[in-house]
DNA sequence: CAGTATCCTTTCCGATACTG
DNA sequence: CAGTATCGGAAAGGATACTG
């Protein structure tokens, strides 16, 4: 092996790496997907995504918002309001987001069968 | 939200999982990477795996054949031989491994500097 | 050479209670 | 409403020794 194959082949790992953590982790592909459909407060986020404790959301935002992914607006009101959105830097995780949604549907159809409307459910985000 | 909404918003949920289940973990897409140079021995992905324990090696290499993303051929011999191809199924994981390289590597560089060469090396696995 | 078994540490994540 | 703090379980991963 050259050293400029080793080189190729680390810096594919480290940029796969990269990129699953900042979309990896269980809820962070969710929270991404509803922010593509518009800014979201705190609330409707825990609403829209049920299972998710308070904890967690906490933490994912905590951490798209430290990767430059979103933005975090807090009014100063009582009670508090915060709003989270989605930046130009975070959308262009798109294409790899949906690329990883095809790819597992399409998966998940030669397991289990079903291969109605792969295509348009991920694209849906789409505006 | 509408029930179509929520069943969108579980597809596309799901469907990004079950491609993270295939590719994610510590080691897979780099294994992945490596046979996509050619078909190799359990040896030759140790060695060009240096930090890889020889369990995690077995664990991930068996994951992705269970996944029909890769072959496993023993050769009836002593000593043992065994070589790990990728199947037609695996390699249409490129794409999206390819996203997530890329747009890894962008964001390293927008965190480092030093954006030269990305698109080659992310595409370096091509034949 | 290829793989298994065991033990251990670390990380992730959920449940719950609490604060401004 | 939004966020924090603490506890505990589950899962991923690493080190090591061993087998056919």
């Amino acid at each position: 092996m050259t050293k400029e194959t080793k080189d190729i082949q680390k810096k594919y790992q480290v940029g796969v790496e990269a990129t699953l953590e900042v979309i990896g982790g269980k809820w962070k592909p969710l929270i991404i997907y509803n922010l593509m459909t518009g800014r979201k407060r705190t609330s409707e986020l825990r609403r829209l995504i049920p299972n998710i404790t308070q904890k967690m959301l906490t933490n994912q935002l905590r951490g798209l918002e430290n990767d430059g992914i979103i933005t975090r607006k807090i009014y100063k009101q009582v009670p508090p309001k915060v709003e989270y959105e989605l930046t130009a830097y975070g959308w262009g995780l798109k294409g790899a987001l949906d690329s990883l949604c095809y790819w597992g549907e399409d998966h998940l159809d030669k397991v289990h069968g079903d291969k109605s409307k792969v295509l348009e459910e991920c694209n849906a985000s789409q505006n």
